[in-house]
DNA sequence: AGACTGACATACC
DNA sequence: CGGTATGCCAGTC
């Protein structure tokens, strides 16, 4: 059972616009905790909206996807394929540019 | 209740 | 520039 804070970070994950990425510090803004982007990695790491939450939308600030429940890389190429045509959205993984 | 963990960020060496 | 170290927040063991 999501407490409200993760509610709220589901929230703002889900305000992402499809083909756009935003960092965890953008997320962590969005419900009022600009320095809980941890406690954010956490809610998204159990993440139960998974359908619902375009988790793999989400990356580091530095352009890195970081790490995802089911693998960094794949979902690297999910978000190519769902959205980030371009490469207009940094689109990183582990420092290393996919596009 | 206390300690550890985790998908980060920033600072320092 | 790259790795190490510390701080942060919420959740879970």
């Amino acid at each position: 059972m999501p407490t409200k804070f993760e509610e709220k970070v589901y929230k703002a994950v889900k305000k992402i616009p499809k083909g756009e990425v935003r960092s965890y510090e953008w997320v962590a803004k969005q419900i009022g905790r600009p320095k809980s982007v941890r406690a954010v990695g956490n809610a998204l790491n159990k993440n139960p909206y998974a359908p619902i939450v375009p988790c793999h939308r989400v990356i580091r600030k530095d352009g890195s996807i970081g790490g995802f429940a089911s693998g960094a890389g794949k979902k690297v190429e999910l978000l190519k394929r769902e959205g980030a045509e371009h490469c207009s959205a940094r689109t990183y993984v582990n420092k290393e540019k996919i596009c």
